[in-house]
DNA sequence: CGTACTTTTGAATCGCATCAAATCTGGTGG
DNA sequence: CCACCAGATTTGATGCGATTCAAAAGTACG
């Protein structure tokens, strides 16, 4: 098992003027930033598995995913990983920004490019701005519809039903891309690596699943 | 198992002014609605196992609990029940606000007494009234930690470790005071009420855990 | 071209779900 | 007041499915 390193000086923060518009057109949910923000931001390249903010650490900055994939993690007793987000464009981490420290761990699920912005002055911009605020709002009701949904698919009991209600609640038309490995998969659901492919196999097998390189499709 | 009868005219609107000072001392939550919005509440009484909306009911109203317990649930295919939300004091379903139709079915856990607004008037009053959008926000943000805090308890695989999780996380100093029989609890743990006796007694028996009437202490 | 990680299969074990049934409890109505 | 009923609590027996441990083959990357 990989021991996460935590060195946020690994961390490569990018001095470029940011490209405002191109950002929007690849993260339509930058646009919601404000200007005083905008001025702000900084970008901020992170390795895979690199480690940028840690439970307990206190809230400094809050980070908008651009390209690549950043995690939520926790790590329990025995050293297992439940992953409790995963953004691959968007915010991380949202719900921090009125606590005092973090309640979990942030790591780079790949080579990751982020914006990064102080908590102070994003809190600034919610309390100046309106509109953002409004945004925000729309933004953190968005997630918990989605923590609900992950809820619901924790408490059933067999790997078949969640990987059903996966694809239903995540993908479309009983149809899902994957965007991550079987075994981060697994882990987001909440079962070992060894028990979903031991099921996508029986599932492929007895023809209720198609099951391609990174596609995942319900057979009717 | 019961079956919920779905007839919101059991439901009694009762007509009388509504006491804010005495609401808001019972529920501080009360304390951030506008002016505007507490001109049109409506006092609402609910029975037991009363539901008051389902899943793809268009959202047309948003509820605060006054007293008593309502519920979010969703049921599995085999009938089972999964607990989504339990409010005793406080909003229910916050983030069906900016859906079109509800995600699942609320339900009073026992006589419940709930404040009701209008949906669209509610959303107009976060339109109108910055200071209150703003508390919205920490409300929401606060709600998604709940969830965090639920799915990585979900995701443990032992009955033992959902319980101990539960009261580290829902109670304070190791201790918590069950508002909720035991049949709900396993439920919103995601386990078996069979289950959850067995593992109380056992962690009983090993000297663990106590157990009183309704109230769980982890001993150190 | 070695190292680290993922994917895959196997075998043994253990815990939870399931089905069954008895007791207990609080509330209702005769 | 008591009989009754619905639901909660509790215990028992059984089987299945997921975890666990082990190991081999595949793959990506510097």
């Amino acid at each position: 098992m990989l021991i996460y390193v935590y060195d946020s000086n690994h961390m490569k923060k990018v001095n470029e003027s940011l490209n405002w518009p191109s950002l929007i057109a690849t993260q339509p949910v930058a646009g919601l930033i404000p200007g005083t923000l905008r001025e702000v931001a900084e970008r901020v390249d992170a390795n895979a598995y690199e480690t940028f903010f840690r439970i307990g650490d206190p809230v400094r900055h809050i980070y908008l995913v651009i390209s690549g994939e950043a995690r939520l993690i926790r790590i329990d007793r025995r050293g297992g990983e439940v992953i409790l987000q995963r953004s691959r464009g968007g915010f991380i981490a949202e719900a921090s920004l009125d606590s005092r420290s973090y309640h979990c761990d942030a790591i780079a699920a790949e080579s990751t490019t982020m914006l990064m912005f102080t908590s102070s002055a994003f809190r600034q911009a919610l309390e100046d701005d309106f509109v953002f605020c409004q945004s925000w709002q729309t933004l953190l009701a968005k997630e918990v519809r989605k923590l609900r949904a992950q809820c619901e698919r924790l408490a059933l009991n067999s790997a078949v039903e969640r990987v059903i209600h996966y694809i239903e609640s995540e993908g479309s038309d009983g149809v899902i891309k994957l965007t991550q490995s079987r075994k981060s998969l697994a882990a987001e659901l909440g079962i070992t690596h060894e028990a979903l492919y031991r099921t996508l196999r029986r599932m492929q097998n007895e023809g209720v699943l198609e099951v391609a390189e990174n596609r995942l499709a319900i057979r009717v």
